[in-house]
DNA sequence: CAAGAATCCTGTCAGC
DNA sequence: TGCTGACAGGATTCTT
């Protein structure tokens, strides 16, 4: 379930949970995930002290005594399980488990195996080959109107593949990127190059609107997903157009609503699904342009 | 070099 | 009910 909110969200269930803890057994039970798993984690884990947690895009790093940092993805499926340490608690395709020092247990459980996990000096975090490279955090400073029109000067790629693109800006994924640009009622089959200017001062504020309302709606169910099977958050019922095929937008008038409006109302067909670069776009023809 | 396709893997769900 | 195919929130690697 993992773009940036939920993976920001899990970052702060695993800090509630594991600052300051020492883990006393860590289990890993298969050898890789995407990659190798890193050579020694079981080793390294064990008798260490976690001392803080990060998110850097969609990947979570935790900060461990010793100087070695534990940079985790979740990939497409990825879930932390976190509850009370008991016997045979075994679940499928639970793939790394952590065992604290006061009775707590931490399962990295990943059904496709596109996450993966690996070792990182702490004080070279961003040098790691999966960071270095990753454009700027999109609530951080560094991400506005002035640094997106730079980085979309001259592309030739449909905005919406361009705003996937991870060196661009750093943790989008497909629903958050429909999201947006819906919000900002930006065609997502409009050229990059064609994004700075007026386009931009809208796209920008709305990408961090939106990573922001769905963080806290992610937020508030941290406790749901601390004690059951890792269900995320309620955002998923504020979405305007993801997963919405066939729907009627929510911004073009319905005929229902008075009959004045019969002619904008018979222009939009409703949210169209579209594929681009092989991944599914929502939007409504007739707001995003 | 840039842009799009193929790829890794399993689970789920719609349709027959 | 059971089978089949499409599709899924990612991101690297391979082709064009």
């Amino acid at each position: 379930m993992p773009e940036l909110p939920e993976v920001e969200t899990v970052m702060r269930g695993l800090a509630a949970r594991l600052e300051g803890r020492t883990i006393v057994r860590a289990l890993v039970n298969r050898p890789d995930l995407r990659w190798p798993m890193p050579t020694g984690l079981a080793a390294r884990l064990t008798g260490s002290k976690v001392l803080s947690f990060r998110r850097r895009a969609k990947y979570i790093l935790m900060r461990l005594d010793g100087g070695d940092s534990v940079l985790l993805h979740l990939g497409m499926s990825g879930r932390m399980l976190i509850g009370p340490n008991r016997p045979n608690q075994e679940t499928p395709h639970e793939h790394v488990v952590l065992e604290t020092d006061d009775g707590w247990r931490v399962g990295f459980v990943d059904p496709r195996r596109f996450g993966s996990i690996d070792l990182v000096p702490t004080d070279a975090e961003d040098a790691h080959k999966l960071l270095a490279g990753m454009g700027p955090e999109p609530l951080g400073d560094d991400f506005d109107v002035r640094s997106l029109s730079a980085a979309l000067a001259g592309k030739k790629t449909p905005i919406k593949a361009a705003l996937l693109d991870q060196k661009i800006v750093a943790g989008l994924g497909n629903i958050y990127v429909c999201e947006a640009l819906y919000r900002a009622r930006i065609s997502p089959q409009r050229l990059a190059h064609t994004i700075p200017g007026a386009r931009a001062r809208r796209l920008v504020p709305e990408i961090k609107a939106t990573l922001e309302e769905a963080i806290a709606a992610g937020g508030s169910s941290l406790r749901d997903y601390v004690q059951t099977n890792g269900e995320l958050g309620y955002f998923q019922h504020a979405w305007k157009v993801y997963g919405r095929e066939n729907e009627p937008c929510p911004t073009c008038p319905k005929a229902a609503a008075g009959g004045s409006d019969a002619a904008a109302d018979a222009a939009c067909a409703g949210v169209q699904r579209i594929v681009q670069s092989g991944r599914s776009t929502f939007y409504c023809p007739q707001v995003q342009r």
